[in-house]
RNA sequence: GGCUUGGUGGCAGAGUGGUUAUGCAGAGGACUGCAAAUCCUUGUAUGCCGGUUCGAUUCCGACCCAAGCCUCCA
C-alpha cells in the first residue's frame, strides 16, 4: 500500500512520489506573530508535525521548514499600541510560542526560518525579480510584482483574476501600474522599522519572505507544500507567482492544506471574541488530549469546537491509559507468539490503510477504538492466547506517529486523579474513610448505607467500583 | 459576481460501484447485593432530480442548501 496525498493543486489524491526518491522537503507556513498563538495555530502545528512523522514512520528522510513571518504591518501596528519595539514584540512572541509548540508535542521542525534573519535572500529574491521583469520598484520606494507578467497565476485556487472583479482593490497605492499587481518590498515610513535595500529603506511584503525562505533552505522545488486553507489565496498563489518566475520551474509537487477551526459552529473570528487561545487550552488539558481531538478527524476538514471537544477526548485518553494500564497485570501463561504477531500485523495492517490514505488520523483512531476493545475482551479472559503487553506496546509505538499515548499509563491515571482530588479538595485519607464506612455497611448487608456512600462519592465526581481485587474508586467523566 | 469545499443515522464523523466504519447518546443481555467499568448483541442515515450501470451513497450533469476564500488570517 502506498502513500496518498491529496493535491490542492490537482484537487484530487495522488500517489505520493517524491523528487528525490526516499527524500522529503516539506515547508508549511507558520505563523506571523502579531499576536498570542490560538487554536487554529495548533491544529495546523499538529497536522504538519504528524505528517512529518508518519513520512519518517514510511522511512522517508524528510526535511521539514516552517517559518515565522516576524516582521509585518499588523505586528508594527500591535506593538506600536503597547509601546514595544516590533522586533522586541515578535521576539516575545516566538519565545512563547515556542514553548507552548513543545508543550503541544510537536517536534520541533528541522529548520524554523524567520523573516527577518533572511532579509538578504529577499533582497536578492527581489532582485532577480526585477532582472527578468516580473516585478519593478516605484518611485516610492515600494517594488510590486508584476501579476500581468506571471499567465499562470490563480492555478492552485482556480481563480481567474479578470472575472473576480471584488478582488480588485481600488485603493491603488501610488505607484502601482495595477490593481492586482502586490507589494515585494514596502518603503518605511518615518519611525518605522526598516532594513537598507536598493530601494531604500523598507521592509519585505507577506508573501516574499516565504518564497526566499524556500529557495534558501530546500532549493527551486520541494515535494509538499502547506498551510491552512485560509493560505491558498491569496498567500500560496502569491508565492507559486514569485518562485516559479524566478525559477521556470514548478515550485511545490505537492500542496496540502488543513482545514479551518470552529467554534460552536461559527467562524473563529477576532470580531465575534470567541477565538481559543493555545495558552488557555494547555491551561486546561494536556498535549495527549488536545491532540487527540485534533486528530480525530481528517485533516482537510474544518473542525468545530463544541463543549464536548476537548472533554470528550479527555474521556478517551483515560480510557485507553487505563486499558494499558490493566494489561500490565494481565496473565501471560497462555500467550501464543504466533498468534500474537499475526495480531500485531493485523493492526500494523489497518494502521497504515489509514494513515496511507492522505493521513486519515480520524480513521486511524477510529480503528484504534477496536484494538483497544479487543485488549479489554481478552482481559476478561483468565489468561490470554496473545502476549497484550506487546499487543499494547505496539499500539503505544504506532500511536507514537500521532505523539499519542507516549507517557507511562500508570503514571499517566494516577497523575490526572491527584490533579483532580488537587482542584476539587479532596484527600486519599477522605476516600479511604468512606470506603472503610460502605465496607463495613456491606458487610453487615446495610446497603442502603453502602449506597448511600457511595452516591456521596459520586456527587463528589468520584465513581466507585467493587472488582475482584477489592473495591477503587474511580474519576466519574 | 468569481472560486473552492461539503451536504451521511438523534448528534459527531469515515470508507466504499453491490453485506454502509467509528465515537457519543439509545435498547437488550452478561457481570454485580445494586451499581460502575468492561464485554456481547442491537435499532436508526447517505439533500433533491436526472444520466451512465445488471446495480450508485459512491461516477457524471443540473438544482437546492451550507461553509470558506476573493481584505489580515493556520
Amino acid at each position: 500500500m502506498s502513500l496518498k496525498i491529496y493535491n490542492v493543486m490537482s484537487r484530487s489524491k495522488e500517489d505520493f512520489v517524491p523528487l528525490t526518491p526516499g527524500v522529503v522537503k516539506m515547508y508549511a507556513c507558520g505563523i506571523t506573530v502579531s499576536g498570542d498563538a490560538h487554536v487554529g495555530h495548533a491544529y495546523q502545528s499538529v497536522v504538519f508535525d504528524v505528517i512529518t512523522r508518519y513520512l519518517r514512520y514510511k522511512g522517508f528522510d524528510v526535511t521539514y521548514v516552517r517559518n515565522y513571518t516576524d516582521v509585518d504591518d499588523n505586528i508594527i501596528k500591535n506593538a506600536n499600541a503597547i509601546g514595544q519595539d516590533p522586533m522586541e514584540f515578535a521576539e516575545e512572541h516566538i519565545a512563547t510560542i515556542d514553548k507552548q509548540m513543545d508543550a503541544l508535542g510537536n517536534n520541533p521542525p528541522t529548520v524554523m526560518a524567520r523573516a527577518t534573519h533572511c532579509i538578504d535572500d529577499i533582497i536578492k529574491f527581489i532582485e532577480q525579480l526585477i532582472a527578468n521583469g516580473h516585478a519593478y520598484a516605484a518611485d516610492t520606494g515600494d517594488v510590486y510584482f508584476r501579476l500581468a507578467s506571471f499567465p499562470e497565476y490563480g492555478k492552485l485556487s482556480h481563480i481567474n483574476m479578470e472575472k473576480n472583479e471584488v478582488a480588485v482593490r481600488k485603493d491603488l497605492e501610488p505607484g502601482k501600474q495595477n490593481d492586482l499587481d502586490f507589494a515585494l518590498w514596502k518603503s518605511a515610513k518615518p519611525g518605522e522599522i526598516y532594513w537598507d535595500s536598493p530601494w531604500g529603506r523598507g521592509r519585505p511584503g507577506w508573501h516574499i519572505e516565504c518564497s526566499a525562505m524556500n529557495m534558501r533552505f530546500l532549493g527551486e522545488q520541494i515535494d509538499i507544500h502547506g498551510g491552512g486553507r485560509d493560505l491558498i489565496f491569496p498567500h500560496h498563489e502569491n508565492e507559486i507567482a514569485q518562485t516559479e518566475s524566478v525559477t521556470g520551474r514548478p515550485f511545490a509537487k505537492y500542496w496540502v492544506h488543513c482545514g479551518l477551526v470552529k467554534i460552536n459552529g461559527q467562524k473563529m473570528s477576532k470580531s465575534l471574541g470567541n477565538g481559543i487561545l493555545l495558552r488557555d487550552m494547555l491551561a486546561k488539558y494536556d498535549a495527549d488530549i488536545i491532540r487527540f481531538a485534533l486528530l480525530r478527524n481528517a485533516y482537510s476538514n474544518d473542525i468545530d469546537i463544541n463543549d464536548s471537544f476537548f472533554p470528550d477526548a479527555a474521556r478517551h485518553i483515560y480510557k485507553m491509559y487505563s486499558t494499558l494500564a490493566r494489561v500490565n497485570s494481565a496473565d501471560k501463561s497462555k500467550a501464543d507468539s504466533a498468534k500474537t504477531e499475526t495480531k500485531i500485523a493485523e493492526i500494523t495492517a489497518e494502521f497504515e490503510h489509514a494513515m496511507d490514505d492522505n493521513f486519515n488520523t480520524g480513521h486511524m483512531i477510529a480503528s484504534s477504538f477496536g484494538w483497544f476493545d479487543f485488549i479489554d475482551a481478552e482481559l476478561r479472559k483468565p489468561a490470554s492466547n496473545y502476549d497484550l503487553s506487546a499487543i499494547a506496546a505496539h499500539i503505544v509505538k504506532l500511536f507514537g506517529v500521532l505523539n499519542i499515548l507516549q507517557a507511562d499509563a500508570c503514571t499517566y491515571i494516577s497523575s490526572v486523579k491527584d490533579a483532580f482530588l488537587r482542584t476539587h479538595n479532596i484527600t486519599t485519607e477522605f476516600i479511604a474513610d468512606r470506603l472503610n464506612a460502605r465496607a463495613d455497611a456491606k458487610k453487615n448487608r446495610d446497603f442502603a448505607r453502602a449506597d448511600a456512600v457511595r452516591d456521596e462519592l459520586l456527587s463528589m465526581g468520584l465513581q466507585v467500583c467493587d472488582t475482584p481485587h477489592g473495591t477503587e474508586w474511580d474519576i466519574k467523566f
